[in-house]
RNA sequence: GGGCUUGUAGCUCAGUUGGUUAGAGCGCGUCACUGAUAAUGACGAGGUCAAUGGUUCGAAUCCAUUCAGGCCCA
């Protein structure tokens, strides 16, 4: 008799379980990427699928995506993850669509903080060391962490040609990277300057900004009374009167860069006032008017005890600098100074006026570049003073002369006030010892704004196509305000700048000179330019070339004795070395990927870095850019938007992301963000991602599952064209060209929306849904089933081929089984040898009238959920959907064609059609109406219409009648 | 402080040239199914579109300012 459930569990019914089509794979619903990725990457190794892939036809042609090398230094972070990850997406992507994208991964080798690091693990050892020595164990750190990096990217799923990846340290790299150098020494773009650099005088070297620590340090600070000529210039009338005698009062912190003071800078927006003695004794003295409280109270307390006040009004720094009063120099009264105006004064501390030494500060240099002053710098390499100084300090240690000079200020009378103050002070980080600011010869690249260098390469950028857009700007903005490219370093780990010089101080480095030593670097290594003799690196006695001489002039056809020249000691920028990868790698070390990749990705950083640089050492040489496209992302930041830094507790590991997610995951992460702003990460993030990831995973199964007896060759059919299937046809047809189109724009997050509500949507809330009964039920051979199982087949292919590019493990896993169906034995071994389909569905595929349909299924959802409320319906197969349509002729048979869907799509047991005035639909409990099918579950009118399966409706007891012939015929 | 840039539901994202009641998926809540089962389905609740001021008949959208982020500089 009839039961209230559909499947009692006390049934004597008959099983009819085993005569059903149900879902059959081998591909686990359990993902466990822990541990099959690094099994599958291994295979891939082994079978060395990038070289099967290079292998396979690319009839679009080549498309370079030339690679920014990273860093060898310390384990890879998620900004080595995103970055990585992209590009490896772009390529499968491009290959995958016809493209020969080879991809050629680099490092970037030489360079500081290696430098540092092996310095820090060689402690006092190091003095002893020669460069060639320091230079082979900085060789051996930069590889180890090539080597660490390089596993850690392929682990990620990066497939490229990591058996020969580029290297910066590599002599033929190093050759490419001088043979740049020589041909911007040809165009006359390089150039020989002095400029201030961080200096220690304890163990006589340069240090980068890197090697700084800052630190308290206690100085003598000290006012100084410059003396105005008023012989020049003119008195401004708002001071009053002129007096007998003023001065600029400057303020100080380092009384021993005043020898080689230049200038006075004045903020142009600054007012300043003029103090006069009270008792008419001292001179007047000009100073910031917000720092007028200050001074005066000094200048009582300081050794003159002078009383100042004001007189006149105030003025500008601008106008102040317009009177064109220069000033005796403290130190050399024989020299004039004159005052300029400088954006960086400030009035927080001091008078407003500062004292300018360009051969001692960077912001002084700068002042002292824009106004054509000496850049000055009278210290010698162990910080004493040269002969060029006041004979009282010749010689003396600049630490000690202070004192020295503050007497001397006393006596002239210059000194308004001094005391001791304790600020924040550059050390060095080896000897812990004060640093100074001084002034060495320092190589340039002219690309400063007038630059035809600069020009050329403002050119480019037009040339280029910036993603995002605003890329274009941010380049533009910074080369319009760059300065000259100091490209040298006094430093060991890097390419030599080679430069040598003669007993008489002429400099031979020229686009010839530089050439041949390329050629002889690129055979022997730039070590060799620390072990080698002149003689040898040049290959002659004598080498008659053009000469720097030592008063900075050039000279011509000099003749360079090669026995007796010494070697230059700087290196190259490291940004001059990744700069020129264009030429070392593109048409140096992998000549047939050619001069003009196609395009560039890195962090967005790199506007100012590898971006700049190509483009700058390319302008000095070439007459088309070096990338066609720069695409930049942004940075990653916590699930507050804040950004990611260990102190701040908020960094995510890539080692461990990858230990809990898999690799798979991760870049799936990296598909769903918007990169070009910032990409948000945290634990909950990746959680996100890790259920959407199951889902698009169970999709695959749930197709696979249902396709283990479907041969595409024999069983392929069209579906009818009131099908759903037709409108799943459609929906697939949409989803492929709109995924496509985001590759294309590299929209990636629109491909993982595209792919992943397709999923949950389209597939599996209405299309599997619909099409369980047929798939389950039916004869298998039926039309109805097979026609499903087809565009379950165009699904999985589509859906894997599409997310390929990002999920490269899983992706290469469904399509193992995809290669078990029927059929398939002939497809590619790897997925990643294959090419996206061709054909799109549109022919077949038809949305309309599903629109409509989707409406009154909608409806009909929200009836079973309120059935199921009011009176406990839990089975829609419980139900029938009774679809009302108006009376005319065409919707009632447009009722007819579809009511059978319409059922299926519910998950409904039955439908029937009623005439009203308008679409309707309306769910009807059929628990007292109809019995159900102990088969299909469905509860229809027709169940025991064969005497011989009372249990069973009219399809169901046909099929197992079939069934039990075709048993019976085996037999 | 300067250049570039971002801010729409808990999360990731859509929102065409300004035009009804601002959308999707996930997550969350409730329920159902137990023949996709450590799966699946249904329904539901979530938003002052960062804030303020302006332009307009009308602003998430245009303008200005502010706040909070990010990259690069100083």
């Amino acid at each position: 008799m009839e039961s209230q459930s559909t499947a009692p569990p006390d049934a004597p019914a008959k099983d009819y379980k085993s005569t059903l089509n149900l879902p059959q794979t081998h591909f686990p619903m359990k993902a466990n990427l822990t541990q099959r990725e690094p099994a599958m990457l291994t295979q891939w190794q082994d079978e060395n699928l990038y070289q099967q892939i290079r292998a396979c036809e690319h009839p679009r042609g080549k498309w370079v995506l030339h690679d920014g090398p990273p860093y060898a230094n310390g384990d890879i972070h998620m900004g080595h993850l995103i970055n990585k990850v992209l590009k490896d997406i772009i390529v499968k992507y491009r290959t995958m669509a016809g493209f020969d994208c080879e991809y050629v991964p680099g490092w970037d080798c030489h360079g500081l903080p290696i430098e540092s690091a092996v310095q820090k693990e060689l402690g006092p050892k190091l003095k002893a060391m020669p460069p060639s020595e320091v230079r082979k164990l900085c060789r051996d750190y930069a590889m180890k962490f090539v080597g660490q990096q390089s596993k850690s990217f392929q682990r990620l799923g990066v497939l490229g040609d990591f058996e020969h990846p580029y290297l910066t340290l590599s002599p033929a790299y190093e050759k490419g990277v001088l043979e740049v150098l020589a041909d911007l020494l040809q165009r006359d773009l390089v150039f020989r300057q002095r400029r201030p650099v961080h200096w220690c005088t304890y163990d006589q070297t340069a240090l980068a900004e890197a090697e700084l620590e800052y630190g308290p340090h206690k100085s003598t600070s000290v006012f100084v009374a410059f003396t105005m000529d008023l012989s020049t210039g003119t008195w401004p009338a708002q001071f009053g009167p002129r007096p007998p005698a003023a001065g600029y009062l400057i303020w100080t912190t380092t009384p021993w860069t005043l020898p080689a003071n230049r200038a006075v800078a004045a903020g142009p927006k600054n007012m300043y006032v003029c103090l006069a003695d009270a008792r008419g004794e001292f001179p007047s003295l000009i100073v910031a008017q917000e720092r007028m409280e200050a001074t005066i109270q000094a200048a009582a307390h300081g050794p003159l005890r002078a009383e100042y006040r004001l007189v006149g009004e105030p003025i500008s720094g601008e106008e102040l600098a317009d009177c064109a009063i220069q000033y005796q120099h403290p130190l050399e009264t024989a020299r004039r100074c004159p005052l300029v105006c400088a954006d960086y004064v400030t009035l927080e501390d001091g008078t407003g006026l500062v004292h300018t030494a360009p051969g001692h500060g960077a912001e002084d240099y700068a002042t002292g570049k824009q106004y054509g002053l000496e850049i000055y710098s009278p210290v010698l390499p162990d910080g004493r003073y040269d002969q060029s100084v006041a004979e009282f300090l010749r010689g003396e240690l600049i630490w000690d002369a202070g004192v020295k000079i503050i007497e001397h200020l006393k006596n002239s009378r210059l000194l308004i006030a001094e005391n001791i103050i304790e600020h924040s002070y550059p050390h060095c980080w080896r000897c812990r010892r004060a640093i100074i600011f001084r002034a060495t010869e320092q190589w340039f690249v002219r690309a400063s704004h007038e630059s035809p260098l600069v020009r050329q390469a403002e050119n480019f950028i037009d040339q280029v196509q910036w993603i995002p857009a605003w890329g274009k700007s941010r380049i533009s903005g910074m080369l319009a305000t760059r300065p000259d490219w100091c490209i040298s370093r006094q430093r060991s780990w890097g390419v030599p700048i080679p430069a040598f010089t003669d007993p008489d101080g002429h400099i031979l480095l020229t686009a010839r000179s530089t050439a041949r030593v390329a050629e002889y670097i690129g055979l022997h290594g730039a070590d060799s330019w620390y072990t080698d003799l002149p003689e040898k690196i040049l290959g002659t006695d004598c080498w008659r070339d053009d000469a720097l001489t030592p008063g900075a002039g050039t000279k011509a056809g000099h003749e360079f004795i090669t026995a007796s020249l010494r070697k230059g000691s700087d290196i190259l920028d490291v940004w001059f070395e990744s700069g020129a990868s264009h030429r070392a790698v593109l048409e140096g070390t992998h000549p047939h990927l050619g001069y003009g990749a196609d395009l560039y990705l890195e962090g967005s950083d790199q506007h100012r870095g590898w971006f700049q640089s190509t483009l700058l050492e390319a302008a000095g040489y070439r007459d088309t850019p070096p990338f066609k496209a720069v695409l930049t992302h942004g940075f990653i930041v916590d699930g507050q938007g804040r950004k990611m830094s260990k102190s701040a507790g908020n960094d995510i590991k890539v080692s461990d992301a990858l230990k809990e997610h898999g690799a798979d995951v991760l870049r799936l992460w990296v598909a769903s963000v918007d990169y070009q702003n910032d990409m948000p990460c945290s634990k909950e993030l990746l959680a996100r991602i890790g259920e959407a990831y199951r889902k698009i995973r169970n999709t695959f199964r749930y197709l696979l599952g249902n396709l283990y007896d479907f041969d595409p060759e024999r069983h392929a059919v069209s579906p009818a064209p009131q099908s759903i299937d037709t409108w799943m046809l459609g929906r697939l047809d949409q989803m492929e060209r709109d995924t496509h189109a985001a590759y294309e724009k590299y929209d990636f997050h629109r491909v993982f929306r595209n792919i992943y509500e397709f999923c949950n949507v389209d597939i599996s809330a209405l299309y599997a849904k619909a099409i369980k009964d047929r798939l389950y039920c039916e004869w298998p051979d039926s039309p109805r089933r097979r026609a499903s199982q087809h565009i379950c087949f165009l699904l999985l292919r589509a859906l894997v081929e599409l997310s390929t590019p990002i999920l490269v493990f899983t992706a290469d896993e469904v399509w193992q089984s995809v290669r078990q169906l029927r059929g398939m034995d002939k497809a590619p071994a790897s997925v990643h040898c294959v090419s996206f389909s061709t054909h799109m569905h549109a022919e077949n595929a038809a949305l309309e009238p599903w629109p409509q349909w989707m409406e009154l299924i909608e409806s009909g959802n929200k009836q079973l959920d309120e059935l199921k409320r009011t009176i406990g319906l839990g089975n829609p197969l419980d139900s029938e959907a009774v679809i009302v349509a108006p009376p005319d002729e065409a919707s009632q048979s447009l009722a007819r064609l579809y009511g059978a869907e319409i059922e299926d799509a519910l998950g409904a047991g039955f439908h029937r059609i009623e005439t009203g005035s308008q679409w309707q639909i309306r769910m009807v409990d059929t628990r007292g109406l109809y019995p159900s099918c102990a088969r299909s579950w469905k509860r229809r009118p027709d169940v025991g219409s064969d005497p011989e399966f009372p249990e069973l409706s009219a399809r169901d007891a046909a099929v197992v009648k079939r069934l039990r012939q075709r048993v019976a015929a085996s037999a």
